[in-house]
This record gives structure tokens, sequence and C-alpha cells, in this order.
DNA sequence: TAAATATAAGACTAGTAACATCTTGTTTGT
DNA sequence: ACAAACAAGATGTTACTAGTCTTATATTTA
């Protein structure tokens, strides 16, 4: 009942890359080592943060990481989901055929609700809010600073 | 992000229980046959919802399961996390030091309302309620067990 | 008290997912 | 051309999931 490792780690590049705003292409062996991300994982990370939309990747020289869209159009859930797949909490809602009674059942309702709830809270926080947050970022301050 | 097996079984089977109130104690492999439970699965997960005071066991002929509390005592929360263990969502909440910046972190915040939420909806919901929805057994048909 | 009935509890296993790292290939700027 | 930078598949380790199997222990009843 737990977000993965490479869901956290796209979250801190999103986050990362928000406080850097739209416009810049940031090296990835930056992001890793300011957020604390192994390379070579960052990588497979960032593929599927790009397939899904949410960043995009040049190669080569001066290539590197940039957000696809402005933060604020970027919800924690959709890093979150583009990752470890949609939220589902229960089996009973991934696959309704797995549970007898599925639909009828009063504690399918409450997943049900409760799934909604957890979506709706994460969909409700973009990365415009999240990158203005003091401390979002490591002590360290590698890069000087925001902008 | 979802509930493991085990959960989805001990749900069910305190379900059942529910269903047949406090008193009776009910055969092992009645429950597992009635819900669809591997039968021995179904003993390590009674020994777990059993640890965590939920059930009460009985060895020996006539022996079996039944509730060590009234059915409107036990959330669907409290079964799930005798379980699956407490619910975090996230390893920074979990363990603060696999985080640079855990408490000071805007994510960090949204992680801690969701797990609140979510921890507060399965709360809300006792077993006297859910044992009075239609549907919440499988039909009666079910002759068919597993071995 | 012996037999039958039931659960206890640890060992064991197959399969899968998590969490990476390594290697080789491709793209791009200078 | 060459170096910087990412792409993508192969590989490896570890832990977890979802069970099953076996032996032991407890309880009822004839």
């Amino acid at each position: 009942m737990k977000l993965t490792r490479a869901g956290e780690y796209a979250v801190r590049c999103v986050l990362f890359m928000a406080t850097r705003g739209m416009d810049e292409t940031v090296n990835r062996r930056e992001v890793a080592e300011a957020m604390d991300i192994p390379f070579q994982f960052l990588g497979k990370v960032a593929q599927q943060l790009a397939r899904a939309g949410i960043i995009e990747i040049r190669q080569g020289a001066k290539g590197g990481l940039r957000l696809a869209s402005p933060p604020e159009e970027i919800s924690l859930l959709r890093v979150v989901e583009a990752i470890d797949g949609e939220i589902f909490l229960n089996d009973c809602l991934l696959r309704p055929d797995s549970c007898v009674r599925t639909g009828t059942c009063g504690v399918h309702k409450v997943w049900a609700k409760a799934r909604r709830r957890l979506r709706e809270t994460l969909e409700g926080v973009t990365f415009d809010v999240l990158a203005e947050e003091e401390g979002c970022l490591p002590p360290k301050d590698i890069g000087s600073g925001r902008k």
C-alpha cells in the first residue's frame, strides 16, 4: 500500500524541474545529484515521464530534461500514476472478477470511495504550488536557488 | 499501492463472521469455502487477526474462529492494518530518513494529508454496517470450492 | 484414554515485482 | 570528428506475494 521508489523519484524529479521553470533544459546528472536519485535509474523514470507527456527529453550534447507543460498543469496524481499506474487500492476494483460479488458488496463501495478521495487529494496539488514551498529542495543548494 | 490478497481475505473472513454474530464459533473450513479463501492460507491470516485481538481461535474438535468483539467495534482499517501493517502510502512518511528534507517539504504534507484521509475513511466503516449490506456474501449455490 | 477433529507454526517454493546497474547504441552541438 | 548526453535492452539481486506441506498441539467425545 505504498508508492514505489520510482514513483518517489519521479516526484522529486518533476519538483526539481518545476523550481527551474518551464524553459530550462536540465542535465539529468544534475537532477540526480540534487535530488538524491540514482543516475541510471532516473534515466528509466524520465523515459516513463516523457512517454506520459509530462517532460520532454533531448538527446546529445546540451541535452537533458525539461517540463512539457507549465508546473501548474502538472498534478501530483499525474506524475505518480505515470510511473506506478492508476491507483486502485484493492484487487476487487482493479479486477472485478477477482471477487465473487463485486459491485453489490458494501466493502467494494468503501474502497471505491477511498480510492476516489485519494485520487482527488493528489489531483488537487500541482507542482507550481509544491515548488514554491520552503524546503522542497535538499539543503545543499547546488544550482544557486530559485529564479 | 494496493491491498494484498491476505488483507482482502482477512476482510472477507471478518465479514463472514460478522454475519454470524459474535457468539458463534465458525469452522475455518466453512469460512474458507464460503468466502473463497484458500484453506491453509486462511490459517495464517486468522492467526494474524487473532494476534491483533480481532478474533479468537479455538483449537481442537468443535474449534474454529469467533469475533473477539462486536462487529460495530471492528473497523475496516483495523482489519486491514492487522494484516498489511499500518498504511503509509509513501516511504517518506514511513522512514523519514529516506528523504532529505522530510517535514519541511510540501510533497510530504500532501502525502500526510492523503494518508490521514484514507485512514479516516477506512476507520469510519465498521463490520456491523458491512454485514447488513445486501450481497456481502457470495451467492449460496457455490459448491465448487477449491480443494 | 484413544480416536477423531481442528488449529498452530515453521519450512519450503514458485512466481513476480522492486530497485537498481551494465553495456552498447544513437543523437546532437561545437 | 569528437565528446556530451540520453535510449534501451540485458542482467542481477533482493524482497515480497501467495501459497502449500508437514509436524505438533489442543480439544471433544465415544
